[in-house]
DNA sequence: ATTGCTCGGGTAACCGGTTACCTCCTGAGC
DNA sequence: GCTCAGGAGGTAACCGGTTACCCGAGCAAT
């Protein structure tokens, strides 16, 4: 089978008998025809199974691009959950969106920016926390200006503003006030030694989340203890493990776990669970951001507006909104993960 | 703010005082350019910021298409993670790929294929259980043939084929086969009233997982029970709708639960617990798709290699694999939500 | 000195649409 | 009968790249 030659326009207009502009016309559907003329256009469509050219129509005319939004990974319910808000709120806009993953490696994330860049989008959406060093600012605002040479517009999900004069939009969720939130539910009932899980130094959402535990520990009298920060990745294994290791060390010092995130947290309490301890009678454990499996689990957790979220970016990519940088609210959700601890 | 002027291949070239050629060629990388000449024109290309246009550049040569992988929805773990799949083998692959939703509505769906077709796509692959009636067959056939006269491969997962000489490439998972020795671990150990929740008539995914069961169920010379057979959508709240409904009616006739997605499981859990009902004390249940939340309510169940599907489309789609239709295996994840029932 | 390479690089045709501009035709107004 | 307006539809320039083809220079072989 060799490349097949594709119908163009031309070929519709001689099997049409008219000219490829009348031909466009009726494509476009503006601009007066004749019924019989247009009949035998949409015919000679039908007959010989005419596609136009994407390529050949966004050269020529300006065409509105996609919406493109670009995460780590789509099997991570956190992302997943803020790309549909994009594709609702990009659909209800009438614009194609389309979603890419970059599996965390900054190699492709580089060459589907590029590649974004060249089709023209309309808006590239970049979600995720990371580590914000000197080189992340650089190739951001690399990209920023990139982009805007393009006519693309660059929104931040999550991630800190990349400064004045950089032209990129910035949206995320206000993280040190839910986990302030979270770990104030904790304190309220009566925990005191509290276990950070997720400890991630340099790392914006989990840097964020730690500022709020603590600054709720400091308003509430409670003096801060390194070892009860503990590091892992936001992930369900990672958890698990870190858990494992700590309760391998000893019986837990601590009454209560406020986890990173609910990945964390599940990878915690199968921890807690194969070492006997139960939830919430042994152990208190608060999640963030209310996604499966927190509701399975009866986790007490900070709920995010994902959908929100990516809403928000479409309409500051198309320029509905204007507020940048722009935070969302969360609250927190309550289940039966914390079991209140009697004044002693 | 007015449309940016775009910065052309020309302007790059008036800049470095060569030909558009020549920009050309060193931008291409192949073709031999003298070191001197090279150095003046990506000069150039740095001071204008110069992208050069994807849609151009398409239109003249023919380069490779995109990956496009068009799901209901990615919020839902099932498609997120055959996307995953897709998304990996496509990058192995060096292609880039990308993901569409639709929301699970038809009209979408066109707009998406007939977009894929304009892009000149090199693949398309559509994902998920449908009812297959005549309006399907028609839409899907429609489909494949416009997208082979636009160069396109189409590629179904999890959908029974087309039919003879329509172009279109198949792969689904075995759902009978793993609904079949699900149902057989359940009456080994002991079941005997197995409810199946998540009957969907027409629908392929269901249907072929209900014809399991009942010819597991049928092997063991268990009479099958249609008052078992129970309604309900592949989520979380249908089960936890049908599942408060059936217990509402009454104390279930019924020891052991097979529920038709691990969503549906657990919102049938969810339901027994506010019923009092423990699992697997009280009530064994077995989910399929051994997607989050199985793994954390220790929930036996069917595992489906999700990203072996996506990866597996993929290749089918670049000729690699040839098989066509194929069937990926399942195997059985046991946990701990099924109770052996003690010999009556 | 002439021929014939090779090598670097320019010119322009082409990809497949859209649309500004022009032409032709018909019918109304005088 | 002649002018003119306006509607239908054709012609060709253009979008921004790629690349086939051509040209001139430098150098070895005849």
């Amino acid at each position: 089978m060799t490349r097949p030659t594709r119908v163009t326009i031309r070929d519709v207009a001689r099997q049409a008998g008219v000219s490829v502009a009348t031909v466009s016309r009726v494509l476009a559907g503006d601009y007066p025809v004749l019924p019989a003329t247009r009949n035998k256009v949409v015919r000679a469509v039908r007959e010989l199974d005419y596609v136009p050219n994407a390529h050949a129509r966004a050269l020529s005319a300006a065409r509105p691009g996609a919406i493109a939004i670009v995460v780590n990974t789509v099997a991570v319910p956190y992302y997943a959950y803020i790309a549909q808000g994009v594709e609702e709120q990009a659909a209800q806009e009438g614009r194609l969106s389309l979603i890419c993953t970059t599996g965390g490696d900054p190699g492709r994330e580089l060459s589907i920016v590029q590649l974004l860049r060249e089709q023209r989008a309309e808006a590239v959406i970049l979600v995720g926390s990371v580590i914000v060093d000197e080189e992340y600012r650089k190739r951001m605002t690399e990209y920023a200006h990139a982009l805007a040479a393009a006519g693309s517009r660059l929104v931040l999900c999550g991630r800190p503003p990349l400064g004045e004069g950089v032209p990129a939009l910035v949206v995320g969720f206000d993280n040190t006030g839910g986990a302030h939130a979270v770990t104030a539910h904790l304190l309220s009932a009566g925990h005191r030694r509290i276990l950070y899980l997720g400890l991630r130094p340099g790392h914006t959402t989990s840097d964020f989340r730690v500022a709020g535990y603590r600054s709720a520990l400091a308003e509430h009298g409670v003096p801060a203890d390194p070892s009860l920060e503990v590091q892992a990745e936001f992930s369900r294994d990672a958890g698990h493990a870190a858990m494992n290791r700590r309760l391998a060390a000893g019986p837990p010092d601590f009454t209560a776990i406020f986890a990173g995130n609910d990945l964390l947290a599940a990878g915690a309490i199968q921890s807690l669970r194969e070492h006997g301890l139960r939830v919430p009678q042994d152990m208190s454990i608060v999640g963030y951001d209310d996604v499966p499996p927190a509701e399975d689990l009866r986790l007490t957790t900070v709920h995010l507006p994902h959908d929100e979220l990516g809403r928000a970016a479409v309409r500051l990519a198309l320029g509905r909104l204007t507020t940048s940088p722009m935070t969302l609210g969360t609250h927190i959700v309550v289940r039966d993960s914390v079991r209140p601890l009697g004044p002693r």
